[in-house]
DNA sequence: ACACGTGTTATGCG
DNA sequence: TCGCATAACACGTG
């Protein structure tokens, strides 16, 4: 499922794919996708308009428009991906990124598509429809871009309050583009315990997620996703900590199931 | 059949 | 009002 490399990797196939190509129809009939539009309210937006450029920022994109027209904003969500097609149907990119068991060249699950003038698309294919497509998406509520993020701005985002740092990691108002496997990853290589409160961080500690964050990153969007990440061999069935061998643990933060090492991370003060 | 999920958001509580 | 926790969302997969 999509995390920050995937999400880079679809915005690089709308970028070589689908700018300063003319929008002649926009299938946009599904409301649950596109809420809140009716139908047809994104098509006559983009009709005749071209995508100009392709953002990203976490795991949000947008598309700026010709002709001072709206921003569109697209969402992966957890099973969403970005596919473009020749005006025959013939997937021409889908990226190189997870496919989510789909077939290349299955699009039963086209939720939303741009149609352009030589017949070619790009869809948004996603089985769960747990994607987003909507106009003027509020980017400005985004938190600093994780590949991009200063040292004052993460010192920042787990400066106040009481939440656990795994639950403030995943919050995309704080830093935006960490998901659940490269919050737990980051806060493995970290040695940090999930559940410790923001406010009861060191210094120390806040230093070596920082560090912790951008080698995760960096090492997860060369590789294209996060399956090379040391911290997946965390899971079952019956995991150890590559490091040490101690067989991992598990529970839940913000939310989200979340695996640790009991011996590096511990709970308490250092 | 049933639980689970690599993401977000609405709702409710103190 | 704020910060945080939880349920909900939708549906394929194991």
């Amino acid at each position: 499922m999509p995390e920050l490399p995937e999400v880079e990797n679809a915005r690089s196939v709308i970028g070589r794919g689908a700018l300063r190509r003319r929008i002649v129809d926009v299938d946009d009939h599904d409301t649950w996708v596109c809420r809140p539009h009716p139908p047809g309210q994104i098509r006559d937006a983009l009709v005749n308009r071209e995508l100009t450029v392709a953002h990203r920022q976490g795991k949000s994109m947008w598309c700026e428009t010709s002709e001072d027209g709206p921003i569109l904003g697209i969402h992966l969500g957890m099973s969403g991906k970005i596919v473009i097609a020749d005006p025959d149907g013939t997937e021409v990119d889908g990226g190189d990124y997870w496919e989510g068991g789909r077939a290349p060249g299955d699009h039963r699950f086209a939720r939303f598509a741009l149609v352009f003038a030589d017949g070619g698309r790009l869809m948004l294919v996603d089985p769960r429809r747990l994607g987003r497509i909507r106009l003027d998406p509020p980017i400005e509520l985004l938190g600093p871009d994780a590949t991009s993020i200063t040292a004052a701005q993460f010192r920042a985002a787990l400066a106040h309050g009481t939440a656990p740092v795994k639950a403030r990691l995943l919050d995309q108002h704080a830093v935006a583009g960490i998901g659940n496997l490269l919050a737990d990853d980051i806060l493995w290589r970290a040695r940090v315990h999930p559940g410790r409160p923001v406010d009861e961080l060191t210094p120390a500690m806040v230093d070596a997620l920082l560090r912790a964050t951008r080698y995760a990153i960096r090492t997860s969007v060369r590789d294209g996703g996060v399956h090379t990440l040391g911290s997946l061999r965390l899971r079952p069935p019956d995991a150890r900590c590559p490091r040490d061998g101690t067989p991992t643990v598990h529970g839940t933060y913000g939310g989200r199931t979340t695996w640790w090492c009991p011996l590096e991370q511990k709970e308490g003060h250092p």
